[in-house]
DNA sequence: ATGGTTATATGAGACAAACTCATAAATTTC
DNA sequence: GAAATTTATGAGTTTGTCTCATATAACCAT
């Protein structure tokens, strides 16, 4: 004999036994009382015991029947919890912020953002992950994150690219270094160079994709270092020269350590881009986030 | 919006996620994977949130649907739980065992009785409820006892009233009293007499029912005593007289400070029922509780 | 890319479950 | 004991869920 116990069964137990009787009951769950007793009919029927005394007038429940409304008390309002938590999901005031950062420099600004993100969005679920760095883009399209932070644009049907700012990746040396002469910086000129960038392919490192690679140059010697503030370690001991951001080349521009130079005459521009779902444009707290990192750029470039 | 959440509803997410697909969990559910799409669609239109990723293949939970997968992991156990204890019910092998005791002295062989009975029925819930001693019947006709123990068989169309045992009950007075000189004592002894009894009423009392009443003899004096062996200690100290059961009486019988003595000259015979209701005569452990009572009585006639 | 394979979605109709209405039966109350 | 209250029942209707057949979409290998 299997029992069919469903949601609706615990509240109509719940609630007979809160409101003292069947007719109350019918009135509060909005139904007829003659639905309530065909109801408790078929559950004691497939339960195989009583579960309200009918003998005695104002139905009461039998030791089985509390066992039941301590099974309702303790379930109904965990579901509660989640349809308040749904209900959130629907407004838009809850959600999932998972973000996937193409490029390895961008931790320097995005903390802050979401720093600020996470106080105005408390019920939003923020996370970051470099470890998708190689496969952001079919990630998001698998929803296994919610914004991809790169500056190669790609015309994909269901994601959008917002363009966050505009950067310059910039040359960075000793001071001591013979290329700090130079007003600028070319391709030919890392010929003699050891080149340190982060530990990721060369398509996603602007010094390849923008200079090197175009112009067929080689650098004398590779070194990847993960961590920003150990490639300006290196380079400021001369152990090689590297290409950053302005931004973040923008904080050791007055030490005298370092040197900065443009690359190529006019220098190289870039932009930056939240890539996300078409759909999820909808969600304000995406576009808050948007919002919020443009004007944290335009706070980097004060500074 | 109305969400209309069903345990059905986490049954299918939780084996969907655990089978890894659609078509594998309507087979585990034996269900059709047309009914479980349509299910899962309803479900979300309803709850107004996307639960499955299905852009790609094996759909996946989205975060929402995770949060669902959790509840069900938390709840559906409880459910289960439920439903073995049901089972329990209906097998007879659980149940309760609520048992009101009308006469007073019938703790001194019904605890025993009670012990051996708990290790045979783990599952039955046992309990004594002096407190209802005055109002058993109705009590055990509302459902509130499962038992009353009784000597006074009445005609009721849904109780079944089954005899445990015979006793007697026999006058006991100090070995110094007077009327430990009589073979046996009559209803005129008493009038003399300050008698001793347990505190209900009248009626309950086999010595005022089945003599005195009858008899309309009135004792010189009454005094009502909770305990047994305090009730023995007052007879020994010569304080008063009373009437006992037998089985308590055989405990001082061969003690010098007592004397015991029949009632009338071919003495009363009474017999202890258990009084239960009709319907609960098919439950075995019904059945064993009267047919250990019975054990216990022949014991105590041995000893 | 392209075609085969696997996985999910959809629509229509069948079926079952749950509800309502009207009314009966049982219990309590005065 | 009559009136009022409370629960039960049966028939018929509505609602929802399932199945079947088939379409559509994603995946995988070549």
């Amino acid at each position: 004999m299997k029992m069919h116990l469903e949601f609706r069964h615990l509240r109509t137990v719940k609630t007979i036994h809160e409101a003292g009787g069947l007719a109350k009951a019918a009135d509060i769950l909005n139904i007829t009382q003659s639905a309530l007793s065909h109801q408790i009919k078929g559950l004691e029927a497939q339960a195989g015991v009583a579960l309200f005394l009918r003998r005695i007038k104002p139905m009461r429940l039998t030791p089985a029947g509390l066992r039941l409304l301590r099974l309702a008390e303790k379930i109904l309002p965990e579901i509660d919890a989640v349809q308040t938590e749904f209900s959130g999901l629907r407004e838009g005031r809850a959600g999932r912020l998972h973000i996937a950062i193409e490029c390895h420099a961008c931790f320097e600004w995005l903390l802050p953002v979401l720093e600020t993100f996470r106080k105005l969005w408390p019920e939003v679920d923020v996370d970051i992950r470099p470890g998708l760095a190689f496969a952001a883009l079919p990630a998001l399209q698998k929803e296994e994150v919610d914004v991809v932070i790169s500056s190669d644009p790609e015309n994909l049907a269901d994601v959008e690219f917002i363009p966050l700012f505009d950067y310059a990746p910039v040359f960075v040396a000793s001071s001591k270094h013979p290329l700090a002469l130079k007003d600028f910086i070319e391709a030919q000129d890392f010929r003699g160079e050891t080149l340190i960038t982060y530990p990721v392919e060369r398509a996603r490192l602007d010094v390849f994709s923008q200079l090197l690679t175009p112009a067929k140059v080689e650098p004398a010697g590779l070194r990847q270092v993960e961590l920003t503030a150990v490639i300006l370690m290196l380079v400021a001991s001369n152990r090689g020269v590297a290409v950053l951001p302005d931004w973040v080349v923008r904080e050791v521009k007055y030490s005298s350590d370092y040197t900065t130079r443009p690359l190529t005459q006019t220098g190289i521009t870039r932009t930056l881009y939240a890539a996300t779902r078409r759909e999820d444009l909808t969600k304000k707290y995406i576009k808050d986030l948007i919002h919020l990192a443009g004007e944290e750029a335009k706070n980097l470039q004060l500074a």
